[in-house]
DNA sequence: TTTTTATAAATTGCACGCAATTTAATTGCG
DNA sequence: CGCAATTAAATTGCGTGCAATTTATAAAAA
């Protein structure tokens, strides 16, 4: 056993890299899970779960905009989107209406109850704040430098 | 349409909080996914999935060890990793052994193959960082930034 | 104009994550 | 010892993510 030990650690020296907690990856997908757990009971109320919860914010900031910007803003693709979209409209937040124009593409709309929504959601971020324990301006710093990463990795 | 733009901006710069480029959570949500997509095509040599290669490090640093210890390093529960471990032992890479003394718990092991796969997997790490297109020490840095705040949340 | 090509969204199928429940085994208490 | 309480995994069900395909429409080329 300690034998045992001794050789998985110096064949862990000989690589670190391959140590779990080296790696950013695991940092960025275990902390935005973290993320994602908090944001449960803070949404709750709202009926809301996280990804559906990102369509809002983004409906909040442009209403009408088509599933494929929608897609751009979130990084995310129709096979993701078309679901999520259908469940947030069975739910009264958003209608989806093809282009009379060009009848491939659909607008999201948020309908009154979706634009009454952003009220309750209003403090959310702050509780999200408080979560995080740590200064709002130490906060902004990290969410620019995870920004610039993603820059770097999807161009 | 100019009308509705200037309302729009108006709201928004009511509650900067709510903008989906400010929040912390997104940005590290949209990161991991696009780091999940650049060990995607790293990852399809050895037939493993991100979640399944985050297994096989911890394997590969601790043989043997329990479903819920592995659980704890992930931050995953059995939901999760009964179904994964599944798949890596009928890809013949690990083994799930009930343990003698108390058969509630499940050890899982490296097999043969399960070992050999590391050496696979060495130069793993180099194309992300690599990918990631920043110094290593600045990638160290923003490692240890995001697990800070990942200690907040689940600590 | 007809055919081809391109595009937007939807669909299908698979692998997560996770809440909630179930199953099976162990521990603790009277 | 007997039985409730606890624990570890497994199971169930739902909502993502995403690759690959399909459907429907529009644009471009022959």
């Amino acid at each position: 056993m300690a034998i045992k030990n001794s050789n998985q650690k110096a064949e862990l020296a000989s690589n670190p890299a391959l140590l779990l907690d080296n790696q950013v990856c695991f940092a960025l997908y275990s902390t935005s899970l973290a993320m994602t757990k908090i944001y449960k009971p803070l949404l709750a109320p709202l009926g809301l779960t996280y990804p559906q919860y990102l369509a809002m914010l983004v409906l909040w900031e442009q209403d009408g905009i088509m599933v494929s910007e929608l897609g751009e803003r979130l990084y995310l693709d129709s096979g993701t989107l078309t679901p999520l979209l259908k469940r947030l409209e069975a739910m009264g937040l958003i209608a989806r209406l093809r282009d009379v124009a060009d009848e491939r593409r659909v607008h999201v709309t948020l309908t009154t109850a979706g634009r009454k929504l952003k009220a309750k959601a209003a403090v959310i971020p702050a509780c999200v704040v408080s979560a995080a324990g740590c200064s709002p301006s130490d906060l902004e710093l990290l969410t620019r430098q995870v920004q610039a990463l993603r820059l770097k990795l999807v161009g």
